[in-house]
DNA sequence: GTCCTTTATAGTCAAGTTGACTATTAAAGG
DNA sequence: CCTTTAATAGTCAACTTGACTATAAAGGAC
């Protein structure tokens, strides 16, 4: 606890640790999640693949480290930095984690929409920035391939029972969009049919465009376009297949 | 990201921080939430209650120091600590929220079952802990009623999909008790027939105690005991009522 | 234009789950 | 013995879910 040292211990003689900040940003590309990975350029793990992230500064809190560092290192538009979903996932504090010296680093999950060409055009660093699909993130620096799985398994579990699926989808999208996020995120298959009524049978999770907005994705039927709603949670939760709850 | 450093930058020139661990540990005695706290024996909020917690030493992890200082603090029994169930709750930054120096803190929430009693007995710094039903505990050092209002909500969604309400039971409890644990936690009653059918139809979550064993809180009919399954997850969840989700 | 393919959307139906109840059983206390 | 208390058994309708079938509206190939 700030302030909770042991009583009868010196309260300032701790030990100081460099605190850190690791960000998984997700999106969804072509039916494949993505994470969003920077080249490393300098040791350790020069040449490797990291997440982004950073030291916490003086006069911040991890939250505002995390987006400052995100908009630096990858070059992401401020608009979208400033709108991403960011939520922490947890702190990682082994002694050993960094070669170098004590860190201790505070993770994050973020969740961005499709972008046109997401880690290009940045200026600086941002040319060391790259959507990888998260099956082929190998060889990670440091334990980042450790927050990669928790965060990938958090993402899962918080589309069960919050409305956060939108998050991956443009403003506007149609429910055969928002089902491909479930199915890409859970990398399983679901009912159409049984999907659409859950997602319109759950108030505020989506809201439909009032103008008769409709939009081609190219053959089929035109979709009804949907917008976020008010909704932040799931009640009752859409519940992924499998994973051991056998109905 | 531990090692992340900006590209150009000296990854050495980091801001030292103090880290420190603040402990939420929860109990339920007689139809109350209970929180132990102890009573801050210096400057800053010196005589006011906070939430156990501590430096992490140089070779520790926040976990390690988490059990160490709940140990040390509150001088509950060496077998409780080590067999506390401790999840990490969030890390709490701001870069004011200690009022001497910068420090980052990771809390954890615990949870065991009620003690004889539990503060008590301890050498030491044990006699400035206390078990405090969560209604009373106003006037919390640093920011620690947030954490301790975090840790609360936290604990109520976890009763729904998991299985860790009998980490607030006796190794071998009743399905009465078990209910009480939930409608405590949950500030809720529940109906005893539907929480009976609810707990048993979910394979894992108890498990029958083979000797017809039996035992009477006193009055009434006796009932039969249970011990924690090997389930952790409950799927579909139990939810709780009210909370908005008309049904 | 006329198929054929593709995707969206509308239903149906049985099985499973839940919420709200009503018994019945087995103890303790007077 | 009768009342109180709590555990356990069971019922029933409403709701939700999983598995399907059917229809509608577009584009592409000929």
């Amino acid at each position: 606890m700030s302030g909770g040292a042991p009583q009868g211990y010196d309260p300032y003689a701790f030990e100081p640790f460099a605190v850190t900040v690791d960000l998984a940003v997700f999106t969804v590309r072509g039916g494949r999640m993505h994470v969003l990975l920077i080249r490393r350029g300098q040791e350790p793990y020069e040449g490797s693949w990291a997440l982004p992230g950073g030291f916490v500064l003086p006069r911040e809190s991890a939250e505002t480290a995390a987006r400052r560092e995100l908009a630096e290192e990858t070059g992401l538009p401020e608009a979208v930095v400033a709108a991403l979903h960011l939520e922490q996932l947890r702190t990682y504090s082994e002694p050993d984690r960094d070669p170098r010296m004590r860190v201790v680093s505070v993770a994050f999950t973020g969740l961005v929409p499709d972008l046109p060409e997401p880690a290009a055009g940045g200026g600086g660093d941002a040319a060391h920035a790259r959507w990888v699909p998260v099956g082929e993130a190998a060889g990670l620096a440091f334990d980042h391939a450790v927050i990669l799985a928790d965060a990938r398994e958090r993402v899962g579990a918080k589309l069960e029972y919050t409305c956060l699926a939108t998050a991956f989808c443009p403003p506007e999208f149609t429910l055969g969009e928002l089902q491909a996020v479930y199915e890409t995120v859970w990398d399983a298959t679901v009912d159409r049919p049984n999907f659409r009524r859950k997602v319109l049978a759950t108030p505020g999770f989506v809201e439909a465009v009032p103008g008769a907005a409709r939009l081609t994705g190219g053959r089929g039927k035109p979709a009804a376009l949907y917008r976020p709603g008010p909704a932040t949670t799931l009640h009752p939760p859409l519940l992924r297949p499998s994973e051991g709850h056998p109905r």
